[in-house]
DNA sequence: GCACAAACGATCAATAATAATCACATAGAT
DNA sequence: ATCTATGTGATTATTATTGATCGTTTGTGC
């Protein structure tokens, strides 16, 4: 059972993510009868928390980014969710934490929010939405040229903002971890980018569900060797788990 | 047995923890009546520790969420848009584009989704938000910390950005303008800023509608004399324009 | 412009939570 | 030792919140 102001909190949340709700949505996302989402809705449009519209209300926050996919249709969520979560585990008060772009590292962003007195840099517009409304953490953007694909910001110019700072850890995503192979992505901007984060990082940390296992794709960024800790779920197979600790990387499976 | 001021303490800490709690809850956390512990959330919220809320408390950051800034209360909506329209007739095909952060500025954001095969570049997460979705348009983004009030990035690392462009218009914003002490702004940040947007434009155009004239923020960015063109709505008295038109700004008015 | 359905606001009863009250216990002062 | 001030828990009266109901309004399709 939720109390009237965390209710009213997820009905904000819930249409600032979804840019609009209806009442029975809202119903039905908070628990409650339509007659008090109606009550709630009417408190926060005072509030100039929202706009009612019939049948429901719509966000009125200018700044609202949409994913390019939803986390519906994002595949393995479960497993991204406690790979985020064993993430920001090893987060310290003060650090500086870089987020790359990508659905993994989204769910870090997510987690951050319950964290203080940290500074996070991210290229990934994702991540920002997610962190923008956060006073309590300190949040950079890498400069660059937006990819719409990705809604991640590449190019020379993340790589110069990149060269400006150092980081305690950097949260990286990939599409394809092979042991030959090492990390690679598809585009070669992001692969430069991604290559710079691992250049500024005092702790590189890949996050890669078992999905991505012997995956190869067009670019590669780096080495497994050049990783100091990967976080998987637990669909990774043991001999792949096991070469990885071979060559000193610290593993860690949820 | 606790004092009372631990036992304050410990419901504090519990909320902060959990972010919520209800009487009961707390009841059995600290191990008094649910009388003491009313008594108790009634003195820590008037020491704006915590929110109460029926059937107990939540912490004040989960709770924590401010209105966002919306079109309505944009003063002088419509001065601006005429400024906008006009701003983008400047523009020509292939044209490199910087926006400031700002509400004027906002609104050749939504204007420049018209247009086709132009870079725009900026420091804003509105104007980044409104161009996002537009695939004929290249939108880069000036790395920085991200101001909350504004919702624009400032600092080091976004003059660092911005000196590896050079744009063929600059659209500046300002707070105030005035004819002796020039062009300024309350932030500090953000007149640094500025100050690097006008050093790499090839033109320099300054958007103002009139409540800007004879205001002078905390930071002079620059001269009246560095504006290269001045688009204002035409509440601006004649003396005014004349004294710029006087040190060869090229004014419109709308 | 009319009819229809959906959504809305006002109202009410049920329930749960709160504030007010009182009695008691304890600690410190006299 | 007694008195008083204070904090506490139990009890009770009051109030707040909620879901349901119902007449009214609003939007939509024809």
């Amino acid at each position: 059972m939720l109390f009237e102001e965390e209710r009213k909190k997820r009905i904000v949340e819930f249409l600032e993510k979804h840019s609009r709700g209806s009442v029975q949505e809202l119903s039905q996302e908070t628990g409650v009868s339509e007659s008090t989402v109606r009550r709630d809705l009417k408190e926060l449009e005072e509030e100039k928390l929202l706009k009612r519209t019939h049948g429901g209300a719509v966000s009125l926050q200018s700044v609202n980014f949409e994913a390019p996919y939803s986390d519906k249709e994002d595949r393995f969520l479960e497993e991204k969710q406690r790979i985020a979560y064993k993430a920001v585990e090893m987060i310290q008060e003060g650090d500086a934490i870089l987020l790359d772009a990508g659905t993994t590292t989204l769910q870090i962003a997510k987690e951050l929010k319950n964290i203080s007195n940290i500074k996070v840099i991210t290229n990934s517009i994702m991540a920002l939405n997610e962190l923008k409304d956060c006073r309590n953490i300190e949040v950079s953007i890498t400069g660059g040229i937006l990819r719409p694909d990705t809604m991640a910001f590449v190019g020379p110019m993340t790589e110069h903002s990149l060269d400006m700072v150092r980081v305690d850890i950097a949260f990286l995503a990939t599409n394809g971890l092979d042991l030959q192979e090492g990390i690679s992505t598809p585009n070669m901007l992001e692969a430069a980018t991604k290559r710079k984060m691992i250049a500024i990082a005092k702790k590189v940390v890949l996050l890669a569900d078992h999905s991505k296992i012997g995956q190869v794709s067009f670019c590669k960024v780096a080495d497994i060797t050049e990783i100091d800790y990967l976080i998987m779920d637990s669909g990774a197979p043991a001999s792949f788990i096991q070469k990885f600790k071979e060559i000193g990387v610290d593993v860690t499976l949820v």
